[in-house]
DNA sequence: CCTTGCGTTGAAGCGCGCTTCAACTCGTAC
DNA sequence: GTACGAGTTGAAGCGCGCTTCAACGCAAGG
């Protein structure tokens, strides 16, 4: 019962919290780090990884990339960007809205197709009624 | 110039016109063929593949759920209900109705993030500005 | 005849984004 | 002391969706 001891008294976060926090797996997490993605991640005296909250942040905003399609050299750049301070805020401006307009040219393709498989759907559904009416009519 | 002769008598396609016309290259449409996603793909007496005008509306439609997203295994099981005849298009209806929720989802996902992006380039932009203002107030 | 171009095949290779593995180190509990 | 659980590292492995490679075939043109 006193070994739930979950909560940190400094508000940092072990990777295992974290991973459940983010849905980032701690492989991912140290996966992401090792490459760039994430960096400046503190260490207790044991050595182990305290993410704190600006951390927490930056990984929400990597998810959102993430689910945006970005791929991982994208973020990479992004994040290389961010390194470098403010002289780079027009870069990543300039960085961001080349996404967001490639978001929303990819998104426009897929509901065209969309509408074409939802025109397949009622192909198929007035295909399955006819088959069930004529059940109903034989015999 | 009589060397020109991309059109063929019958009504059937190169590998090569295929490729240009649907944008899968000559690998991929091997490929394809290969793992069961195209079948009964008629060939020449010289053994080349002559593909029909069946056969290029079955790959716009492969086109559609692969811009939508769907792994090659689903388009792989859509592709053998297909094989089934008349007796699987209650299943196929089915398949496509999840794809369709699924897309859905997942554009809704991509969307709340999109727009989290877009705050960002918003606020980025405000800050570029600020910064214009500053150095031009300044000297 | 021999080169050129377009195709064929089976098998291997590749880039991406993780995941898994093996070996090791802590701190705590018994 | 020793066993356990949670973490660490570097390196290897994996599933996906193609792409590339090597070796060959065949028909037309010079």
């Amino acid at each position: 019962m006193a070994t739930e001891r979950i909560e940190q008294i400094d508000g940092t976060l072990t990777i295992a919290e974290t991973s459940e926090l983010t849905g980032l797996s701690p492989s991912t997490l140290r996966y992401y780090e090792r490459i760039g993605l994430i960096d400046g991640v503190e260490r207790g005296p044991d050595g182990r990884r305290r993410y704190q909250a600006a951390d927490l942040a930056w990984m929400a905003f990597l998810l959102r990339l993430r689910t945006t399609g970005m791929p991982i050299q994208g973020m990479l750049a992004f994040a290389e960007l961010r390194r470098g301070g403010d002289a780079t805020v027009r870069e990543r401006l300039e960085l961001l809205r080349r996404h967001q307009a490639q978001v929303r040219r990819k998104y426009e393709a897929v509901m065209r197709s969309l509408d074409a498989i939802d025109n397949k759907i009622a192909h198929y559904e007035r295909l399955v009624e006819e088959r069930d009416g004529e059940s109903g009519r034989e015999a």
